[in-house]
DNA sequence: GTAGGGTTAG
């Protein structure tokens, strides 16, 4: 009756029936619904009562029932802690092979890498599960180079490589994002003959595409037969989309698979692909897969929730992100992380801090990433709260125990540096207790961008440039810096630098969607079939514009070129375009909805907030920075991005 | 007892 209840799901019924029974001493359960109910309080995270069962099955005798540990060990890893699997595993009659290896892989998904060792290396016996065992364990943890001494080891000493080996190796691979390594890689497992297991083909596919080889991955992905399970591998190829600038690639994809009708969604995804629809701030897109999630019953799922609060935020819906994540029964703390970035995504400081409260009234502690966030909100506050930043960023180790590492102090100096304190913000990267990373310079340099303070800023750059002379992303913003202070001579010297070192510009994008298809466009882009109607379109909002008084900023042409070309530059930059395109395709009185895959330049800002005067429209305009709101004239950045 | 795809920041 138990089992029954707990395949049709009805779990809380399923409990109160084990309550009764447990209350009542003279009646057991078997171990069939011991392991029955054991999963389902995996499920749904149900600690007290998953517990109890535990309770039951000692009291019965049960424990050490084969079906009963297994249950039991899965259900401490979900939903309990390391020191229940191993006070579980201590209680085991006999220690074999088979307990030491449920050990090794306990500690690695719990994140104990140095205890699995411990254990490994005290094993009185070992075989080639347990170093499976170590080898995968090493992967779960991103220790891909010991992952792949352990390889080299076990190859060494002639140890039988089964298929789960090999599909180890090949996550370490893409781990470790190298392409030559993948080759090798790749080259091994063919001569290992692994024939066609699923695992190692999905791993191969998901390697390619850590390591940006996109045509091997695609070769290995169409080879799959369309008669084969293929969520996974499907995923993978999706999520490679994703990961190499591709997102309409992934959304196509996602397509083929709804309309082939042959690769059912599962959660995973339909977590990845609404990840892809906030990259692209694909609302109506979203919305749909939304139906979707609701109808397969995965929104309980907390990574599927949390990528659809994600998308909401992403796409402008912040009501929809705050109504998913309330309507969620479980939040982790990503949920929360989300909630936080979602609200600094749209320049809500005081917001994001009103739900950082609430997250310490719960019972999810802040990790490191909750503080990266929760620092930079105090760049949006409504009043200039400095101090409070200061004395969070120094609670974190004192009350959270919490190191703070380059990235947290990254966020401290755009705060400061953002309000101009640029000199104790320089200061503070001077004493910080260990090497800066770079990230920490190129937030000063971005304040510096700001504020158009060139001497701290050259003094920053050249920290950068030392550091990293392979990023061209530096070069960029020590142009922009130069540009933005209208030092036009300088900032073509820095690009000069630039091409002499062989660097080329992360091309700058913008796109709209429209009738859920993505209209993109780079600088002075022809590629559109409406071209015509777009160009002389903008023709006139540029004449309507400078009616209204917007004086073109040609600082911001990053050419050497004459003055009167230098504004045909100017105006057909990416974000022009998009907002032309949205306009020509949107009734009067809609909002023009634009993302930028970079910051947005400065004319074109000001651009956009005399085109929301003269066409009474409402701008979303999204880009590194998060949103600007545009509407009659003003913008929610208040010009500081 | 060991293997494949997922969410947040920068």
């Amino acid at each position: 009756m138990i089992s029954s209840l707990v395949k049709e799901l009805k779990y809380e019924k399923a409990f109160e029936l084990f309550r009764d029974v447990n209350r009542d001493n003279g009646f057991t359960v078997d171990c069939f619904t011991i392991s029955t109910l054991l999963t389902a309080c995996s499920g749904c995270f149900a600690l007290m009562e998953g517990r109890a069962v535990h309770a039951h099955a000692i009291r019965a005798g049960f424990e050490t029932n084969l079906s009963v540990k297994n249950a039991l060990i899965g259900f401490y890893t979900k939903c309990g802690s390391i020191k229940d699997v191993a006070a579980l595993l201590e209680r085991m009659p006999v220690r074999d092979i088979i307990t030491w290896t449920e050990m090794i892989t306990a500690y690695m998904a719990f994140g104990y890498v140095d205890l699995a060792v411990e254990i490994f290396d005290k094993m009185p016996e070992k075989n080639c599960i347990s170093y499976n065992a170590l080898l995968a364990g090493f992967c779960k943890n991103g220790k891909a180079v010991e992952a792949l001494d352990l390889f080299v080891k076990m190859v060494e000493q002639g140890l039988v490589l089964t298929d789960f080996t090999l599909t180890s190796v090949v996550n370490a691979c893409g781990l470790l994002m190298e392409a030559e390594l993948s080759e090798q890689i790749y080259g091994f497992v063919t001569k290992c003959g692994f024939g066609s297991n699923a695992c190692i083909e999905a791993a191969l596919v998901d390697m390619w595409t850590r390591c940006g080889r996109m045509a091997d991955a695609e070769k290995m992905f169409h080879r799959w037969p369309s008669d084969k399970d293929g969520s996974i591998i499907w995923t993978s190829m999706l999520c490679g989309y994703a990961r190499n600038g591709q997102p309409e690639r992934a959304i196509s994809l996602f397509h083929l698979c709804q309309s082939e009708g042959r690769v059912v969604a599962d959660e995973v995804m339909l977590t990845s692909v609404l990840s892809v629809c906030g990259t692209l701030g694909f609302l109506e897109m979203g919305k749909q897969i939304h139906g979707l999630v609701l109808k397969t019953g995965f929104s309980s799922d907390v990574l599927v929730a949390n990528s659809l609060i994600n998308m909401y935020f992403k796409c402008g819906n912040i009501n929809n992100a705050i109504t998913t994540f309330h309507a969620t029964p479980l939040h982790d703390i990503v949920s929360w992380n989300t909630l936080i970035a979602g609200h600094l995504l749209h320049r809500q400081g005081d917001e994001a801090l009103a739900v950082w409260s609430r997250m310490e009234n719960s019972s999810i502690k802040p990790d490191a990433v909750s503080f990266a966030l929760i620092i930079s909100a105090y760049k949006y506050t409504n009043s200039n709260s400095v101090d409070s930043c200061r004395n969070l960023f120094l609670s974190m180790k004192a009350i959270y125990e919490i190191e703070p590492t380059s990235e947290h102090y990254a966020s401290l100096v755009g705060v400061l540096g953002y309000w101009g304190f640029l000199e104790e913000a320089e200061e503070i990267i001077n004493r910080m207790p260990f090497e800066p990373k770079a990230s920490v310079w190129r937030a000063l340099l971005d304040s510096c961008r700001i504020h158009s303070n060139t001497t701290i800023g050259k003094r920053v750059a050249k920290h950068i440039i030392s550091m990293e002379p392979q990023d061209p992303s530096t070069y960029v913003l020590v142009s922009n810096l130069y540009s933005a202070s209208g030092r036009w001579p300088n900032a073509e010297m820095v690009r000069e630098d630039m091409r002499g070192k062989g660097f080329q510009k992360h091309p700058s994008r913008s796109w709209i969607i429209h009738q859920n298809k993505v209209h993109s466009f780079y600088v002075r882009d022809k590629s559109h079939p409406q071209e015509k109607d777009i160009y002389s379109g903008l023709e006139i909002l540029i004449l309507e514009c400078l009616k209204a008084g917007y004086v073109p900023d040609t600082s911001f042409v990053l050419h050497e070129v004459e003055e009167h070309q230098k504004k045909d530059f100017l105006f057909y930059h990416s974000a022009k375009l998009a907002a032309t395109y949205g306009l020509l395709t949107t009734r009067h009185g809609q909002p023009i909805r634009i993302v930028k895959n970079i910051l947005i330049c400065g004319d074109c800002h000001s651009f956009l907030k005399y085109v929301s005067v003269v066409t009474r429209r409402e701008i979303f305009f999204r880009d590194a920075s998060g949103f600007h709101h545009i509407l009659n004239g003003q913008c929610s950045c208040k010009d500081y991005w």
